[in-house]
DNA sequence: ATGGTCGGTGTCCGA
């Protein structure tokens, strides 16, 4: 079973990129991030057409918008909120194995690392705060969880392309960087794509539009991620960051991150 | 040291 996060940034304008992406990844269960999309309006009918026969979608008007596509039954699913009003950033779907996925879009927190002066930057910190506390009070479900989405946080050293020079920049900051230690120290999740690519290896998943030629800069950031509850662990057999996405045509900024678990009991 | 580009929407905002 393949699971897969993508930060699509609109839905309706990357459609045919979408197609692309599932013919080329063939993902099992596809989270998607910043549809752009109300729900009314979001496109049902070509994600069905790609083999999603199971969709939960949550969005709003214009921004943020979070989306889970499934070729395995969902057996239920929750709208969850955070950071003090109703953005579309979390979903939770559990599958008919009761495998539980969380798709979070964590808010990117605008440019200057200072929650005082900031509100973006206090609204983030807060957002994490929240969903922290909340998943410190869950219990871990037994067939296991996994969280993936972007939340626009690259938190190793080699998660982004300088690390000195990022320091002050938001996603990589020290105060993002613990609370989201905090959150991952709550149901002791796993990240995943490290246990692929070692730590001392830079890994990316996303490259701003504002370069020249962003391959040649390859000024990214890891700020997708795939994390799995500790009983998953070694059901994960593979995992990549599909760097090759962000060189196709009409890219959006971000790139597919994927997990493949092995089939059967973990 | 600065500005660079997107998408959705509306004459700018958020990323």
């Amino acid at each position: 079973m393949r699971i897969a996060t993508w930060n699509i940034n609109s839905i309706r304008h990357r459609l045919a990129l979408l197609r692309r992406v599932v013919r080329a990844l063939d993902p099992d269960v596809l989270c998607l991030q910043e549809t752009k999309v109300e729900d009314g309006l979001f496109p049902e009918a070509a994600c069905r057409a790609m083999g999603f026969d199971h969709l939960v979608f949550h969005g709003q008007k214009a921004y943020h918008g979070v989306a889970v596509l499934s070729r395995i039954p969902i057996a239920a699913h929750e709208i969850l909120s955070w950071g003090g009003n109703s953005d579309a950033r979390h979903v939770m779907a559990t599958l008919d194995t009761g495998l539980e996925i969380h798709n979070v879009y964590v808010p990117a927190g605008g440019d200057v690392p200072d929650p005082e002066t900031n509100p973006k930057f206090a609204h983030k910190l807060r957002f994490l705060e929240e969903i922290t506390a909340w998943f410190a009070e869950r219990t871990v479900p037994t067939a296991g969880a996994v969280l993936v989405g972007d939340l626009n946080i690259a938190p190793l050293e080699h998660d982004v392309w300088s690390h000195k020079q990022l320091l002050d920049v938001v996603s990589h900051t020290s105060v993002e960087v613990a609370k989201l230690g905090r959150l991952q120290r709550t149901q002791a999740w796993v990240d995943a794509v490290r246990r692929f690519v070692p730590a001392d290896r830079k890994l990316y998943s996303w490259w701003s539009y504002r370069a020249r030629d962003w391959a040649a800069s390859d000024r990214g950031r890891r700020l997708d991620h795939v994390w799995v509850t500790p009983t998953l662990t070694s059901a994960v057999v593979a995992a990549a960051a599909e760097r090759r996405v962000r060189g196709w045509t009409r890219a959006s900024d971000h790139v597919p991150v994927w997990v493949d678990f092995a089939p059967g009991p973990a």
